[in-house]
Order: C-alpha cells, then structure tokens, then sequence
DNA sequence: TAAATATATGAACACGTATTCATATGTTGA
DNA sequence: TCAACATATGAATACGTGTTCATATATTTA
C-alpha cells in the first residue's frame, strides 16, 4: 500500500513553488520575527507596552544596562518598530508597531495554555 | 516644561517589573520566534502550509539541498512545529503547530499592505 | 561657558548556528 | 542477503550578532 503517492507528491511540490513567495519577501517576514526573537527586545518590548518610558527608566524596568538597551533600541527603531522623541534631557520611546505586541501577545498566551 | 515626569515615570518602571514574566518564560517565546525567523525554515514551513510532503519534494519545492532541509526539518520537528511519519522509504512531514501559520500569514500580510 | 546628566555609538570579543561534505541508518524489492 | 533509494547525522567551517567597555554627542543647569 504505497501511501505516498509519487506523482501527487511532485506535482504538489511544483503547485507549492509557484505560489512561493520571493526570496526577498521571505527575508523580510524572517527579519521581522528575528528582531522580536531576542530576548532582551523581548523583554524591552513588554516594558513598552505599558506606556511610553524613557532609556534610563526602561533600563531598570529590564535589569539591563544602558548602552545594552541603547543598541537594542537602535534595532527595533531601525526597523521601525519602536519610535522615540525628546523630552528635555530624555528620550521617550514608544511602541508604534502595534503588530508585534499582537504576535507577542499571542506568543504569550500560546506558552500559558501549555503549563 | 517638563514634558518627563520623572517620578511618574520610576513608579512605571516598577508596575512594569512587576508584572514582567519570568526571563524563562521570555527566553521561551523568543525561542518561538527565533525558530521561524531564519529563511531557510520560514521557506520549508509555507511549502508545507499547503499539505503534506516527503523531505525529497520538499526539498525540491524549496530548492535547497537535502541535508540542509534535513537539518532545519530537525529543529522544527524538535521545537513541535511539525510532525512527521513514515510512508515505505518516504517520510512526510506536515505542520502540527498552526499556532506559528497563523503568525507567518500575520507577517505576510503585514508585508502585503506596505507595499 | 563649564559641569552634570542622558543617550548614542564604535570597536573588540565571544558565542551561537546555518550550511556543506561525507557518511551512517533505515527501508524496499530482487 | 544485496543493491538501490530516502533520510538523518556528525564534524568543520563561516558568518552574523549581542554584549561590554570606553567614549562621543546632546541637553540642561549653575
């Protein structure tokens, strides 16, 4: 009993690269999964959602340290996930990629239905 | 004009520590995302969003190598994303976490609008 | 303007990991 | 059992990147 069916397979497997997306594209949904994959923007992002901080605050709220947190904010501003404005002698960084607290969220909730 | 409450802003950078997860349950969503973030898995993962396929015409619908899709089957299979069960000489591999589909067609879609 | 404070940045280092090559393992059919 | 095929795996290599340290830049206050 041949379960796998060979030609079913092969054409499945051309249907599948025609409708691929670009190399490029791909690279683009991969970079943006691969800044929220690190745990220390992890960690910087949940301390966002709560409001707009500024370095030094946003520092203690992730038991980092400043230059650690300045390059990683660097990142997610880079890629626009975060965005920030002057306040005096402070910077205050914000959250404006709704999406990915959306996809953090759900990251949460998945692991909290698994314990 | 001070536009920073600096007070305002310390008893926010508690209220956030406080209700931070534990930097294990951080390190585990990362891990989540981590997982779909390089290209080469992101690849095998939408060939597969479409059904089932044996590593071979897997391979073949990404166009990589075989030990290279092996290796990244690997980890995804070790990381719970997908299954995979034996047809004669043939393995197919299928998604079991349409957790991370989900999350990969947010992406996409993310992608879509901005263009 | 000088000193103090807040943030950013460059270079060096350490570390994880994707890919490749060669080969092992497992399965089928003769 | 042997040959052919499909998949997995170990080791080596190459490469990207997070962290740290030292320092630069920018803003406010005296």
């Amino acid at each position: 009993m041949a379960e796998c069916n060979i030609t079913e397979h092969k054409e499945k497997a051309q249907a599948v690269k025609a409708c691929m997306p670009s190399d490029e594209k791909i690279s683009e949904m991969g970079a943006r999964f691969k800044v929220i994959s690190e745990p220390s923007r992890l960690k910087i992002l949940l301390a966002l959602s709560c409001g707009e901080l500024c370095v030094e605050h946003l520092t203690e709220a992730v038991e980092g340290n400043q230059s650690a947190v300045s390059h990683q904010l660097k990142i997610l501003k880079d890629n626009k996930i975060v965005k920030n404005r002057r306040s005096g002698k402070n910077i205050l960084y914000s959250v404006s990629d709704l999406h990915v607290l959306t996809m953090i969220e759900m990251a949460k909730e998945h692991l909290d239905c698994d314990e």
